[in-house]
DNA sequence: TTATCTTTTGTACGATAGTACAAATCACAT
DNA sequence: ATGTGATTTGTACTATCGTACAAAAGATAA
């Protein structure tokens, strides 16, 4: 049956459901899908393993409900921002909002899961690494739609740059996204400590800017298969 | 005792530890660390489960052979190639070159295991993802020295970007080679077709030029933390 | 209260994991 | 051919995995 919100409180519900998910989503975050166990999650969460099986059925069917927390938020909040992004009339300026409409919501806070957040975007890459079979198939079904948006978008602003090379760049936006939230020591260890990788407003004005400016680089496609330095036109 | 080269023949050595090797290699690859089973293995290299113990003890010594194989190779070819780019006369010729004695030897053949090689790049992409032990001791010790010698470099050519911001930058270059690596497919599905994220050549010249110019960008470190208007009012 | 659901607990089962180890086999110097 | 060390095989042990399931506990409506 349909749980009704009860008399006392409606949002007073058992947190233990919650807890497993929290967990889950951590655990796998950081570690992958395969090296953490049900009961480990259920120990995380302060919870007794049989209790993961009887809300999720099995270990991916808790991943998917995982998917399924996020997934609609996220891309709706996405989409919001790049509505609000495709109103800039200057292209430069809307270039620039259009990926922060893409980045943000995937960097932005763990705590309040009302859409994306770093943790989630952090074990859509670990899954993608890993291969896992649940997750490509979600990913594929629920994010293509996305990107092509943003692909789109991108391209409006860029018309003078083949769709094909905006798919390559916006590809390696995405990779370098999930590498930031993936080894952020690696940031901090590599500058010598003069910048932390786990500073999620840095890391996302790096990330805008140096992918704007990967976007607007010459297009590269269908001119030169041999490179020569034409390379001064550097324009902006 | 130590192998002695025997009369006969120096390289007609029996096959099966490399052929562990290489069928290690590419589960680990595809499926990351804890989804491959040493049985796995041994049954892709068409060997005994007992002979990978043998030559390796452990699963994690597999893992460690399979970095000590590459590392050395992989940051010598590096090194010549950082070397040969470093005696490029105009800067902005340097610069690609740099990035290009980077991104090269991850992507050529896996064929040749002569240094590099895609394959070795994707589990190194889906290690770090997995957080694995091993593979983070490794990298950390192996290839900072060689990190930080391509930061220079790219600094060398870009004096009047700051040092942090480099790094920054090359992370996000990492992050692109890495996730190119491990979902090439993405990329054709993306381009509907379009374009073939497995083609190593293309993948290299999108990835050569779109970083080029992210390092290109202008600096943002110190000169406007306010970035003329937040595109997305951020309640949070 | 009692009756009826929902949730949690405890435990158990079969499968598979990594690894150890003795026996069998192979390669080669003598 | 024979002995010797290197390799391969087969098997077994223990630990842990995902999952099932019955019983206990908790909650809700009458």
């Amino acid at each position: 049956m349909v749980r009704k919100p009860t008399s006392k409180e409606t949002a007073r519900k058992p947190n233990m459901r919650e807890a497993i998910l929290a967990a889950a989503e951590e655990l796998f975050a950081t570690n992958g899908f395969n090296a953490v166990s049900v009961r480990d999650i259920a120990q995380a969460a302060g919870a007794n393993p049989g209790s993961v099986t009887y809300h999720f059925k099995t270990k991916d069917g808790l991943l998917l409900e995982i998917y399924r927390r996020h997934c609609g938020p996220m891309n709706l909040r996405r989409s919001e921002l790049l509505a609000a992004a495709k109103r800039v009339r200057d292209l430069q300026d809307r270039l620039e909002a259009i990926v922060r409409a893409y980045v943000v919501p995937a960097f932005t806070s763990g705590s309040d899961l009302a859409g994306g957040g770093a943790r989630f975007t952090r074990l859509r890459a670990v899954m993608s690494a890993e291969g896992n079979e649940v997750a490509r198939r979600i990913i594929a079904q629920t994010f293509d739609d996305t990107s092509h948006a943003f692909i789109d978008a991108i391209h409006e602003s860029l018309p003078h740059v083949p769709r094909t090379e905006i798919v390559w760049r916006s590809h390696f936006l995405l990779g370098a996204l999930y590498y930031s939230l993936v080894t952020p020591e690696r940031v901090s260890r590599l500058s010598r400590g003069e910048a932390d990788g786990s500073d999620a407003a840095a890391a996302i004005e790096q990330l805008v800017q140096a992918t704007v400016a990967s976007f607007q680089a010459p297009a590269l496609d269908q001119a030169a298969p041999a490179r020569r330095r034409a390379a001064a036109s550097n324009k902006t």
